[in-house]
DNA sequence: GCCCTTGCTGAAGATCAGCTGAAGAGCTGA
DNA sequence: TCAGCTCTTCAGCTGATCTTCAGCAAGGGC
């Protein structure tokens, strides 16, 4: 799960970076409001831990800016408990949640997991490609009609660039998301496996949904091939 | 699922509104006692959300006037935080459960997932997937007619996967959910409950209703198997 | 057309997830 | 207390699945 922090208390960002990771998230952090604004638009991030009290552009605007640009990441807001910022006006520029400073810990990530836990479910459960359907809550793949057994990590590739339909995904990218990979596994490992999953949706139909970005990485074919 | 909210702060209840219906809710609105009273009388509500301060009639009123008349809607109330209103006196008039403000949205929509399956859960339940029955009130289940005997563990089981036909569940969600266990509990439980179930529910009638999604758990088919 | 880079793919060994029979503990009702 | 039923744990087994490697094909700049 990746989490983007944006707080500009650099005591409080290590912290919640240090603990965070041990947690098992992946975490970025940045310090102040336009750079998250930035960082959150151009990277893909489960969740975003966002300060209200931040230089350049406030924990507000960055969550209004957000919304507005038809983001729907999950957005946990921390409040100063000194009453001037208020927690109303945190959902109403579409926070998700907030958490009054000083929060604990234990809270912090119990409220991370049950944001993304939402996050998630909301997720559209089916995805129509022309006659290619992926159906994330059943984890089944159907070409024509034909239900097509996938193995899972082929059917996690293929769902992750079926949320993406249209974009081009680079190996990176899919390493990251598909695979908990570090950053030394090895691109071929993907090529392998969009090889195998060519050979189950795209062959035995004569189709070719599943295309090659040279230099780029892989895109699903919005209509299906 | 229907939902109703009975708030006089405009900006709050536009504000749940919004994030009501982006979760998937369908919402209405209205601002003082009398009209919500009117409007859960009229229509058929899943769960109210209901301010206990209000103009023309209080929260409790509206709460006591709707049980006075038979109604078993899920009622959630909001009470102030400065404690001129008490929530014992809420659940006394007959709510069913209560958050004080402010709260967070996620705790609200958890509480209204809870709700909402807890009412759900009252009326009598029957699942038909082809020649498969659960009914989840007389905790039979029969297979083409016959009466299939199962154990506590494995009704449960059996009616968990039934309320999500189709879905694929996961082995952790079922630990959760059926067993009622800590983290540390162990798959190869349930693994062996499913073995069970279908030398029960599948083996003997030639079907395989309960199919085992590699690396994502357990699916009951929809058709039955 | 040539060369370098990038991507494809078949094969093989290693690993892993899931299945199942058996054993023992726990509970319940006679 | 005892018998019978149920639940959990364990360990071995099987087949599916993943990754790595190596050689080949294709694209693109010159």
């Amino acid at each position: 799960m990746r989490v983007l922090v944006v707080e500009d208390e650099r005591r409080l960002a290590l912290a919640l970076q240090h603990g965070l990771t041990s947690e098992g998230f992946t975490v970025d952090v940045v310090h102040d409001g336009l750079s998250g604004l930035a960082r959150a638009t151009d990277h893909a991030y489960d969740v975003i831990v966002l300060d209200i009290m931040l230089p350049g552009l406030n924990g507000y605007r960055v969550c209004s800016r957000l919304r507005a640009s038809g983001s729907d990441v999950g957005i946990l807001m921390l409040t100063a408990k000194d009453g001037e910022w208020d927690e109303a006006e945190a959902l109403d520029t579409g926070a998700d949640d907030y958490l009054s400073k000083p929060f604990s810990f234990v809270v912090l990530v119990a409220r991370l997991n049950a944001l993304a836990r939402r996050i998630g479910s909301r997720a559209p459960r089916r995805t129509v490609l022309g006659d290619l359907v992926v159906d994330s809550a059943a984890r089944t793949c159907t070409r024509a009609g034909t239900t097509v057994p996938l193995t899972p990590r082929e059917f996690a590739l293929l769902d992750h660039l079926a949320r993406r339909a249209g974009e081009a995904v680079s190996k990176r990218e899919i390493l990251d998301q598909v695979w908990d990979s570090g950053p030394d596994s090895d691109p071929n490992t993907v090529e392998v496996h969009i090889s195998a999953l060519r050979r189950k949706i795209d062959t035995p139909f004569g189709r070719a949904a599943v295309q090659t970005v040279r230099g780029a990485g892989y895109r699903l074919a919005a209509d299906g091939g």
